[in-house]
DNA sequence: CATAAAACAGGCAGTAATGCTGGTTTTATT
DNA sequence: AATAAAACCAGCATTACTGCCTGTTTTATG
């Protein structure tokens, strides 16, 4: 549960103590930037992440920006790794959190509360956007295709190492994954349209299929 | 299984047979341009639908189009009831082709597959990026949301028709139906990292889920 | 303290998309 | 055939975004 795998995946933005302040100073406006141009994808999606939109939200100026960051499409290759990585970590830290004393036989149910929970994050929301939009941009496509298989692999690794109670049956863990990812991912796309209560009958029934994958060897 | 509901919505693109010749001219470039601006969609997402692009596509000039569509909105919010009708026909014609001499048991079955055929077609493609440029797009939520809305409804009677077998089960019915319509979604768009064998192993899985919703009373 | 380098600021040209306007051709009406 | 209306065309002004460029301040180094 040390979450080895991920914490070596950990974006430059994100650094823990960098040695000279002004390099500090430099990863504090990086981030900054990154976490604004977020803003900028979850409330107008990817053509409203616009370079002007950006500098104006954090008040940095635009050519210290094109300092940080010389090409719109940089900003958007840190945002790409930002996102990827706290939109696991966020889940992690709620999945492992909610585990103190819990009995084997719940733990499918809170994995999969966790990470219905971990989908209505402004991460995961840009995570969406960022993907939509990477279907139908190729240089998008390019940097997001990739981090999206390398996280997927890291996703996989974290699993095997939180549920050993399945260590046998990965495979049914693996399609147990797969499944309450892109399943959520739908229903959340589809709940403006059918409302609350069909959403939770939905996450329902995405919760008691999981547990059955289990259930039934 | 006449379609009844879903007849008394086509749209005025798809009109039948105008009286006056000059309509029937302007209907046809008014669906060319419908045409295209899905084209764009698909191929470049809601921020590559310009009338600019449209206009190259169909050879039709910009004035012209300003005619039909004064402004970039109205053709948006044209393609998006074109969007829901097609997509909806498309999936009935395929499923209501393939039912005749089946078996009561089949139907899940044949509906499930039928629906996951559906959303590889273009028309659901551009569905999706309307859906997604809606949840950050005021403007056009204002008008996709009362069309899924009322799309929504008619699905549902389109259903209760078509399976009348369940008759004292809609309930069921329905939620099966709202589960695997945001499956298909969320596969669809996990597709690109999970690659095609794990999305065939998930397409099947939904199918099980389906089935076993009817199964099991 | 001097000098280099890093971080920051503001502004300018190029591009592309939108909405609109004046003018032209084609079809319908009487 | 004459007139009206519908369909079509080309171009202009505005707006907004990107990329880059020249300076200025702040921090590190010898």
């Amino acid at each position: 549960m040390q979450k080895r795998m991920l914490a070596a995946m950990r974006p430059a933005d994100l650094a823990a103590q960098p040695a000279r302040w002004q390099q500090q100073k430099s990863a504090r406006t990086r981030a900054r930037l990154v976490d604004a141009a977020i803003d900028c994808l979850v409330e107008g999606g990817y053509p409203g992440l616009t370079t002007q939109q950006v500098a104006e939200r954090t008040g940095v100026s635009r050519g210290a920006m094109h300092h940080h960051f010389p090409t719109r499409f940089d900003l958007v290759a840190a945002v790409i790794e930002h996102v990827f990585y706290q939109r696991m970590r966020l889940f992690l830290d709620d999945y492992l959190a909610g585990l103190a004393g819990a009995e084997e036989s719940e733990l499918v149910a809170l994995a999969t509360a966790a990470h219905w929970r971990s989908v209505q994050g402004r991460e995961y929301a840009a995570y969406l956007e960022l993907a939509v939009a990477a279907r139908t941009n190729a240089e998008l496509d390019g940097v997001f295709a990739p981090a999206a298989r390398r996280y997927d692999e890291v996703w996989i690794s974290e699993m095997i190492e939180s549920f050993p109670y399945w260590r046998e049956r990965w495979e049914t863990m693996k399609r147990a994954h797969d499944f309450v990812i892109a399943a959520h991912m739908g229903i959340l796309l589809q709940r403006p349209v059918v409302g609350e209560e069909r959403t939770a009958q939905m996450t329902d029934l995405i919760a008691h299929f999981a547990q059955s994958l289990y259930a039934i060897p």
